[in-house]
DNA sequence: GCTATGGATAGCCTAGCATCCCAATGCTA
């Protein structure tokens, strides 16, 4: 599958166009790279099939598009894009990284200073050399240092969202051999952490190197670090590294244990082992050089005389000694979630109708979905006004009163994402808010605001009585943007008060509320909902992400209204 | 460069905000 390599490229393509300020042609070479992001079929195949022609009903994509995917899967190039690269050098995807930078800026910073990566930048930032460009200041040159500062603290790490994806498929790759019997990821993969340095997975076989032949030789590698007899690391062309151990079948327990991590929460461990007159390793738990357990992983918690411990939650931040006593929260479950209450639709600008929308997610086995999508104020993503909502209610009624004919229990409800305005204000009247079964509402706009006035807006939201639901809390972007400063303890106070539901955002990038701020909202008694919020139905599935992020949050199934039936989801609202 | 409409051409691409420079630009949702 080599679509999202286009996609990239399509997305630079669009990015240097809009660096030489060329009208309409970014954003269509951005359609068609989404649409082929999103795209179930691959292109090659597609390709194959029809030539260009069948490459040209891909939305978004034309004849010249068409055109430059079979030039790119034909010569594993695009002349265009390397002719734009060599025009104008600069890492896009380093420099546009930092926030603040756009192409615009970008080009700017190139012409007048050379600039072409991260390190030419903070350079010529550093000395005051930014500054002096036209159109730059000050000011813009702290920016710029920040950004930079930014990032660095979470260099070298990708999106957990990123990652999954790629290893399923290389999980499911070596699944065929048959040489291969247990097999698993472990390390931070397996804990769900947000960012991911690198992946381990772990193998039993009676043929370590029959395996480890066979991992190194799988598509998609750009380099091998280390091939031994039993283990192997590789580099993968997607940026990140993989390490692959091949461990005999009775030591699977301890190990995955061991490379699960972390290592805070193993080292507290060991500490345990070594009081009761144990040694416990990656091989096993010892008694001297008796074995007392290795086969499973509850098997080496229970000899040391805890409860068994999810992955998600070692990180050696009171688990140990909440398990030691038996009091380990059972947390939500991956099969818990019976709908989705943060989807947009294409009344929107999501890509998908609310029909087309439905249909996945009762595939999904959900129970119910709720539309929210975005109101008036956000002008770019068509967001609804009063009148659109009461026609988009109709189709929904529609929509529902088919599956009340064909004996469906599916619901769909009608919700909106509201815009907090900066005042604390909904951009939508009362009297239409009161209409929908629910009313999600989210910062937007004007995201930098002192801790005091940030605070005092969000609350002033949760106290109208007609919305149910902050969207993405705390407004941080992973790798990219810090939350709001906003008083959280205070939120929470008024949110448990208000009976106002908090939301855990499963996009890859937003994991808002993320794991201790769920901890915290667990311990305050706030409800949370757990949701997508996606603009495609294949995003849908992300919600896992945000399950993770519970489930490291500690937060059990009755602190999640959304594994809840729908009559009982339904009393949650105000 | 794509799509829709009508067969070659129009339309797409907004609003608020910070910053820079004092009216305009670029970024972000």
């Amino acid at each position: 599958m080599r679509n999202q390599d286009i996609a990239k490229i399509f997305y630079e393509i669009a990015f240097f166009l809009a660096m030489e300020e060329i009208p309409f042609k970014p954003s269509a070479y951005e359609k068609a790279a989404l649409s082929l992001e999103t795209l179930a079929d691959d292109a090659e195949d597609v390709y194959k099939k029809g030539g260009i022609k069948a490459l040209e009903e891909i939305p978004g994509v034309g004849e010249s598009i068409a055109e430059k995917i079979a030039e790119y899967l034909k010569t594993g190039k695009i002349k265009e894009y390397e002719n734009l690269k060599k025009e104008m050098p600069v890492d896009i995807k380093e420099l546009s990284a930092v926030e603040g930078l756009g192409p615009r800026m970008i080009r700017d910073l190139y012409e007048g200073l050379k600039i072409k990566n991260l390190q030419d930048l903070e350079k010529a930032a550093k000395i005051g050399q930014v500054r002096n460009l036209p159109n730059f200041g000050e000011k813009t040159e702290q920016n710029i240092l920040q950004g930079i500062e930014f990032l660095k603290r979470t260099k070298g790490r990708f999106l957990l969202g990123e990652i999954i994806p790629a290893v399923d498929e290389i999980l499911e790759n070596l699944k065929s051999l048959k040489e291969v019997k247990k097999i698993s990821p472990a390390g931070s993969v397996r804990r769900m952490k947000e960012t991911i340095g690198d992946a381990d997975i772990l193998i039993t076989s009676s043929n370590p190197k029959k395996v480890i032949d066979y991992f190194v030789s799988m598509p998609g590698i750009v380099k091998i670090w280390g091939q031994g007899p039993t283990k192997a690391s590789i580099r993968l062309e997607k940026g990140f590294d993989v390490d692959l151990r091949v461990l005999p079948e009775n030591q699977f327990g301890s190990a995955l244990q061991y490379f699960t991590g972390s290592k805070e929460h193993n080292i507290a461990l060991r500490k345990i082992a070594i009081e009761k007159g144990f040694k416990l390793n990656e091989y096993g738990l010892f008694k001297g050089k008796k074995i007392i357990a290795c086969k499973t992983e509850e098997e080496v918690y229970k000899a040391l005389g805890l409860s068994y411990i999810e992955p998600e939650l070692r990180e050696n931040t009171g688990e140990i000694e909440t398990a030691l006593k038996n009091k380990l929260p059972k947390i939500v479950g991956y099969q818990d979630i019976k709908g989705d209450l943060h989807i947009h639709s294409n009344w929107n600008g999501g890509l998908n109708s609310i029909e087309e929308i439905a249909e996945a997610a009762q595939e999904m086995g959900y129970e119910y979905i709720g539309i929210s999508d975005h109101t008036k104020f956000l002008i770019i993503e068509h967001g609804l006004d009063e009148k659109r909502l009461l026609q988009q209610r109709k189709e929904i009624e529609k929509l529902n009163s088919r599956f009340k004919i064909l004996n469906s229990k599916f619901r769909i409800l009608q919700g909106c994402e509201a815009n907090i305005l900066a005042d604390g204000s909904i951009d939508i009247k009362d009297e239409a808010l009161a209409k929908l079964d629910y009313v999600i509402a989210g910062v937007h706009s004007q995201l930098k605001m002192g801790r005091k006035e940030m605070t005092e807006r969000i609350i002033k939201a949760m106290r109208n009585l007609n919305v149910d639901i902050i969207s993405h809390p705390t407004g941080r972007i992973i790798q990219r943007r810090e939350e709001y400063e906003i008083d959280f303890d205070e939120i929470l106070k008024v949110a448990k008060e208000t009976k106002t539901i908090l939301e855990i955002n499963s996009s890859l990038s937003r994991l808002d509320l993320k794991d201790i701020n769920i901890r915290k909202a667990v311990a305050a008694g706030v409800k949370m909902a757990i949701n997508a919020d996606s603009h495609h139905f294949d995003y849908l599935r992300f919600l896992n992400l945000g399950i993770s992020q519970a489930r490291r949050g500690w937060a059990e199934k009755k602190d999640i209204i959304n594994t809840q039936p729908l009559d009982k989801l339904l009393k949650f609202f105000k």
